[in-house]
RNA sequence: GGGCGAUUAGCUCAGUUGGUUAGAGCGCCGUCUUGACAUGGCGGAGGUCACUGGUUCAAAUCCAGUAUCGCCCACCA
């Protein structure tokens, strides 16, 4: 084996022969375990996000796989309608070509032609990765399968009167040009200002409650005053008592409008009169369906002023007209007061642009009978989120669920099928011929098809079904649709809890009687080392890619700073980057950088991503490599024991150690992977492979593997150095499947009845502990611990052989310290070792403790003394507050008399042992010629 | 305005039902080119567990409150 672990040669090897033996497809025995990957959008590449969620997927996979399930890693990608509509757009703006110009028909033949460059990306990258995800079967959520469960469940709830078509008011994106869902609004707070106008009563001889000939209205959106219908103020606001029932005279448009009495008004908030625009904000709207209003739009869909204003003000955009009323209203002197004001825009979550409460004709899906049965499933633990309180946020949405808007006005998804005829009277079908049929519409009778197209969640609401072939019965039944439905697990992040998660829950449940999966476990975001979220405008995005191989500065600054929306930014994410990455970022490797994300993974909690951490895992790889490359070089030394019952009684007390470790390790892994705690899994394997496989057991078994006169017990250690290793490359394998192959590969000549990967090899059993050989070797390492601390606290020589003398301890310690000799002398660098039965140790000696034994070191002329007195004065005042600390606690009466028996007497074995170890301190110092140290506590 | 979460070593985080002297990695200090590994070995320093009060024989852990930070939801013009 080479010297030093090379991920970059390493992880090309093994891809292509794992998928080449088809070990990513079911293998079709054993209990179904089945894992939907969330399908990336085919918009992009991956991300630090996707590697997290893909590494878990991979490792629940693969861990499943060795455990002996028929497993199923379910590829796909979604089409992710807006995002994709605007990535192509982009692309054709640069080539001076639109999408209005090129036509419906040759714009999705070059969305198509995009897909099918792109789409290949994340797959790529997924390979990289390592992910072993069942290629064979990857859908696309407009490839035909899913196209025809999208139309089947669309006609379905329509029939059924869940879906509806109505004129409402719906979240609009006046540059997209096309409905919003809720979902897809963010409200950010931003600056504006608050504007108060007064609005004249109709009737001159009025005057309002400060004086004034009118109302006083607070807007801070001055420009919808074109379509206000009303004013309204609290109905037992006493100020405004009397003027209920008149009207006002609207500035600038001339009408006379009512004033009307609402609770919905807020009389502390402005002046406690409204406005009432209902075809502009979605408060009015109600208001002005409560009160019998008509809603007035003023705007068209790009959001100017349309023909419905008065003539001065049509065709300007809407922060024109904004700015062109304000004025006119200040010429007018009907503008009171202007002030600052912090307020909540909506903002389209995909392009940034304020959204427009917009009257249009738009598709729902009523959601109340949905709802309710998608809460009662996960109230009653079908689906279990993990952690589980994020029941409090999915209850909380499902509780105020709205209908659901799934009709857009863009081209790049499933069309709708509907059809109408020339009087808009809407019929629905799968399609054409069948509308027809179904409602007995002869020829004659002309039909065109509703425009717009699905969002892209209605199609990825019903991913675990629609993947399985549903609702076709041959191909569901080729699928495994029986025992696929549901899956395992789904891992996904939070941020598409409401999005997808919810929705899946609600669509398998109607139209297949199931949940889609068991578990949601959810994870949190990757952020960069400071905890900032990573986006492109921020310039701190990582490329799991680069982690894996490597990145120069230079083409990672250009990576980071082209394409930017705001390219002003440049400069400053380039300085950032120079002082983050001044030598670019080094090859960690795919095994390493899982490792990292599978450490990282606490709890679902957000994990702030840092690049020492993926080092130090890289490092972990070499240790591994390393100790492989001990393991190898010593089995094809000599021989090993066999298998048989005759090997594993010869093994010693070390190998009954290690045994013992590694089935606690796996127990441990086990536990930790039913718990989704890959923390804690990752941590069981670092810490065994680190620090019990390669500090103790590979330092006991030189020794024994270089003792020429006992062959059997050379033998027994090569055997048990096989066996270590290879139940360990299972353990990692999971979370770091090339190295531990590579490695295994190597190994595997000397395995007997072993699979040809590592891949397919069975999950380690965790097997039972041995409390007498770890006993033992918790006493080997306890003397060779406190003799190394004693020495270099001494600073004693580190390779020079020392001899001991020895005293106290019981028969068991003098057992003990004989049949271990040579690993004492050999791990503490003791020269030798005698005994004394009592008394005094050698004068001008140092003295290690362990346990009941005394370890004295005499160095008469090395020795510094007043080093060791210090020493031992330290560990004296330590034992001394300790047994004081013991004292109180069992001179309290109500600890002896209310603490559980067993916690007592813990307690007072501590006191006897800290007493012990302050006489023996106080008895060493005395021999270094210091007089009763300190009085016996 | 509601809901959720966080606060533990210089940094990033563990700490399961309350019970030794609160752990790990990285970083730091000292030392060692010993035949798997300097991407390493050996040893070490470093914490009033955000704060206040309570429950208990016993609190990082349970309860109440406070502070700071983060996220989600929400119709104050």
């Amino acid at each position: 084996m080479e010297k030093a672990y090379n991920p970059v040669v390493m992880e090309r090897r093994w891809y292509d022969f794992w998928e080449r033996r088809g070990y990513f497809n079911p293998r079709g025995q054993g209990a179904p375990y089945t894992i939907l990957l969330p399908p990336p959008n085919v918009t992009g590449t991956l991300h630090m996000g996707h590697a997290f969620q893909h590494t878990l997927m991979d490792a629940l996979i693969r861990y499943h796989r060795m455990r002996g399930a028929d497993v199923l890693w379910q590829a796909g990608s979604d089409h992710a309608g807006i995002a994709t509509e605007m990535v192509v757009s982009r692309q054709l703006q640069a080539e001076n070509q639109s999408r209005d110009r090129l036509g419906r028909e040759a714009f999705i033949a070059r969305v198509w032609e995009w897909k099918r460059q792109s789409g290949d990306t994340i797959e790529r990258q997924m390979r990289r990765l390592g992910a072993s995800a069942d290629w064979t079967r990857s859908v696309f959520t407009m490839d035909e399968m899913p196209s025809r469960a999208v139309l089947e469940c669309f006609v379905r709830l329509y029939d059924e009167g869940l879906i509806y078509r109505g004129q409402r008011l719906v979240n609009w994106d006046p540059v997209l040009q096309t409905a919003i869902s809720d979902l897809e609004v963010v409200n950010q707070e931003e600056d504006g200002t608050l504007w108060t106008i007064l609005y004249p009563f109709a009737d001159p001889g009025l005057r309002g409650p400060d004086g004034r000939p009118g109302l006083e209205v607070a807007t801070t959106r001055p420009e919808t005053l074109l379509g206000d219908v009303c004013v309204a103020v609290h109905p037992d606001d006493e100020r405004y008592l009397a003027f209920i029932g008149k009207t006002l005279i609207l500035p600038l448009a001339g009408r006379e409008i009512p004033i009307i009495a609402d609770d919905y008004v807020d009389r502390e908030f402005g002046t406690g009169c409204v406005k009432i625009t209902p075809a502009h904000d979605f408060n009015d709207y109600e208001i002005g369906k409560r009160h019998g209003f008509a809603p007035l739009n003023v705007f068209t869909p790009q959001a100017a002023v349309n023909d419905e204003a008065p003539e001065r003000y049509r065709g300007l955009d809407r922060y024109e007209a904004r700015r062109r009323i304000v004025e006119d209203l200040k010429a007018q002197g009907l503008l009171l007061a202007s002030q600052p004001h912090k307020l909540q825009i909506p903002r389209g979550d995909r392009s940034g642009e304020v959204i427009e409460p917009y009257l249009t004709d738009q598709w729902f899906v009523s959601m109340q009978r949905l709802a309710r049965r998608g809460l009662d499933l996960v109230e009653r633990g079908e689906v279990r989120f993990v952690p589980e309180n994020w029941i409090n946020t999915y209850r909380h949405w499902l509780e105020h669920i709205e209908d659901w808007c799934i009709s857009r006005q863009l081209w790049w998804g499933h069309r709708i099928p509907a059809w109408y005829d020339r009087q808009g009277k809407v019929y629905v079908g799968r399609h054409e011929a069948e509308v027809r049929l179904k409602y007995d519409l002869d020829e004659t009778i002309a039909l065109t098809r509703d425009e717009d197209v699905l969002e892209t969640w209605f199609s990825s609401a019903l991913w675990p079904f629609s993947t399985l072939g549903w609702p076709d019965e041959t191909a569901m039944a080729a699928r495994g649709y029986e025992h696929r439905l549901p899956s395992s697990v789904l891992v996904t992040g939070f941020d598409i809890l409401f999005f997808w998660v919810a929705r899946m829950i609600m669509m398998t449940d109607h139209f297949t009687g199931r949940v889609p999966f068991h578990e949601v476990y959810i994870t949190g975001l990757v952020r960069d080392k400071d905890g900032q979220k990573m986006s492109k405008s921020k310039g701190n995005i990582l490329d799991p890619i680069d982690l894996i191989d490597g990145i120069d500065l230079a083409a990672l600054i250009a990576k980071r700073t082209t394409g930017l929306m705001q390219p002003e930014m440049a400069e400053r994410i380039a300085e950032a980057t120079r002082r983050e990455f001044t030598d670019g970022i080094p090859a960690f490797g795919a095994d390493a950088l899982r490792f990292t994300f599978a450490a990282l993974a606490t709890g679902g909690r957000d994990i702030k991503f840092d690049l020492q951490r993926c080092e130090g895992y890289r490092h972990f790889c070499n240790k591994l490599w390393n100790a492989a490359r001990f393991v190898m070089q010593k089995i094809e030394s000599g021989p090993a024991a066999g298998n048989s019952g005759r090997g594993v009684l010869e093994a010693g007390v070390a190998e009954r150690w290690i045994a013992s470790r590694l089935g606690a390790t796996i127990a441990a892994v086990d536990e930790a992977y039913a718990a989704y705690r890959f923390d804690l899994a990752a941590q069981a394997i670092y810490d065994f492979t680190w620090n019990e496989f390669c500090d103790w057991y590979l330092e006991l078994a030189k020794p024994q593997l270089a003792a020429e006169a006992e062959p059997d017990r050379a033998a027994a250690t090569r055997r048990c150095l096989i066996t270590t290793l290879d139940a360990l490359l299972r353990l990692i394998h999971p979370f770091m499947p090339f190295i531990s192959e590579e490695i295994w590969q190597r190994l595997k000549p000397h395995l007997e009845a072993a699979p040809d990967s590592l891949m397919v090899a069975p999950w380690p059993a965790a097997g039972g502990r041995d409390p007498e050989a770890e006993a033992e070797i918790a006493w080997l390492q306890a003397v060779i611990l406190a003799v190394r601390g004693a020495r270099t606290e001494l600073n004693l020589a580190p390779g020079k052989p020392l001899p001991v003398v020895v005293l106290g301890g019981s028969d068991i310690d003098r057992r003990r310290w004989h049949q271990h000799e040579t690993w004492l002398c050999r791990l503490a660098r003791i020269a030798e070792a005698t005994w004394q039965a009592g008394g005094e140790p050698p004068p001008d000696s140092a003295l290690a403790l362990a346990g009941d034994l005394r370890i004295a070191i005499p160095l008469a002329g090395l020795i510094d003394r007043e080093a060791e007195i210090a020493r031992l004065g330290g560990l004296l005042e330590k034992a001394e507050a300790d047994a004081a600390r013991s004292a109180a606690k069992l001179a309290n009466a109500r600890f002896v008399t209310h603490a559980p028996p067993a916690v007592v007497e813990q307690e007072s074995q501590r006191l006897a042992q800290h007493r012990a170890t302050g006489d023996r301190l106080r008895a060493q110092l005395k021999t270094l010629g210091v007089l009763s140290p300190s009085d016996p506590p």
